[in-house]
DNA sequence: ATAATAGTGTCTGTGAGACATTATGTA
DNA sequence: TACATAATGTCTCACAGACACTATTAT
């Protein structure tokens, strides 16, 4: 056969809820050229040699081999394609959307996470197309926010309604009425989505909150029928 | 460089909407092996090679060049990747979801258009994993089409309610309320997305139609901040 | 008691769903 | 005239949005 003429990957944006509130992002400091030592996203090369059953599967093996990290949610957002994304050729990325848990922490010093909206504005500069690949992981993201429970996967397992606040500001970027998020958890309990634990957790001031369980079935989110902020 | 570990290109899922008012894919006969003389999604390789500037690009090229036709509506799906969907190795493919004008022709003997239930139904056998391909995009069509003006982009664009009537059914597989989608084309025409002509549609029987402009913006759809079909 | 935060109740507006009614053409 | 089809009107319901009010803890 031919001289290799398109090289293809997976790059994954994998995302999580920082004490503060806000998105960051899983960076990997590169080992290899090109860009060897600058912090990207982590990501894999797919090729007959590899044993991935799939695309899906390299992503999944992208996180766990790189970062060892298993995502609670892990979406194909997009695939781009070019001649000048990678200085070695025409090169295909296929982008993932990976939502971790609140909890996870960075294992060794190559890995770290970065506010988004560092990389969004530029502050934060990133090798190749990557910080495009992040903005369109972003985008997917916001606009299921919007008529899904997508943010719930930020959260760890048992949570409160003020965390999935949170989550929910956090991924859309705005306010959102807790009367309005209410209704909707009340909505996902009565579909088994949700389940009360009976339990409370009581903070250091004010009245102790509910502590729900999310119940995500078959990995999938769950979909309103209306959008919020119209 | 070493030898070709992975293959790559595009499929195209064409579709238009037959006088029976049912959906339709475009298929075309293999020129090459494998699968040479079996009817296909149209497609292209993508390759350092090809001129194509973006995969984007190379998806319009996949239909310009094969089927001489320009889509009303081109969107991404979603890219598959495994080692047993293509007889030559490891291969990917992106999978593009193409709408076309209710009154397209097919120019020569090679091109067809089948019902795109034939192929769902596994009446009509596809070569590759070119079936599923198809499923990916008709879910993405009927997806889009409870809460966007997408499956206008399969009229011609001078249309009648009734045509739209008849568009959202074939993407949705059910019966709309043509109160709700008079609706609906109402606030599109507040904020410019449709037009009146003024004109008038006289059928055969019955009471004539008024005449609307689809005035689609930037290839998008346009979106509803509700749910059909709750 | 007071502050702080969680949870509930009430009212409004929008648009989907269902169905009845009116309008406008042809035979 | 009768018939067929298009367009409009009316009523209900669900839920988002906004905001007021009540509940439960710590200090």
């Amino acid at each position: 056969m031919s001289a290799v003429e398109v090289l293809a990957g997976v790059d994954i944006v994998a995302l999580r809820l920082s004490e503060a509130g806000a998105l960051q992002v899983l960076l990997i400091r590169r080992q290899r050229e090109p860009y060897a030592g600058q912090w990207a996203l982590p990501g894999v090369l797919v090729n007959g040699r590899c044993v991935d059953a799939s695309l899906d599967a390299a992503a999944e093996r992208a996180l766990a081999d790189k970062a060892r990290l298993r995502p609670h949610y892990l979406e194909q957002v997009a695939t781009v394609g070019n001649g000048v994304r990678d200085p070695r050729g025409w090169s295909l990325s296929t982008c993932y959307l990976a939502l971790l848990a609140a909890d996870v922490e960075p294992e060794d010093d190559d890995l770290r996470f970065v506010d988004l909206q560092a990389v969004l504005s530029g502050q934060q500069a990133l090798p190749f197309d990557h910080a495009q690949l992040v903005r369109l992981a972003a985008e997917r993201l916001q606009g299921k926010s919007v008529y899904s429970s997508l943010p719930l996967y930020l959260l760890v397992s048992r949570f409160t309604v003020t965390e999935a606040l949170a989550a929910f500001q956090a991924c859309l970027g705005e306010p959102v009425q807790h009367t309005t998020l209410r209704g909707r958890l009340e909505r996902m309990k009565a579909q088994g989505w949700i389940a009360d634990t009976g339990e409370k957790n009581y903070p250091k001031m004010g009245r102790p909150q509910y502590l729900l369980e999310h119940r995500p079935q078959a990995g999938e989110a769950f979909i309103f029928d209306r959008s919020l902020l119209a």
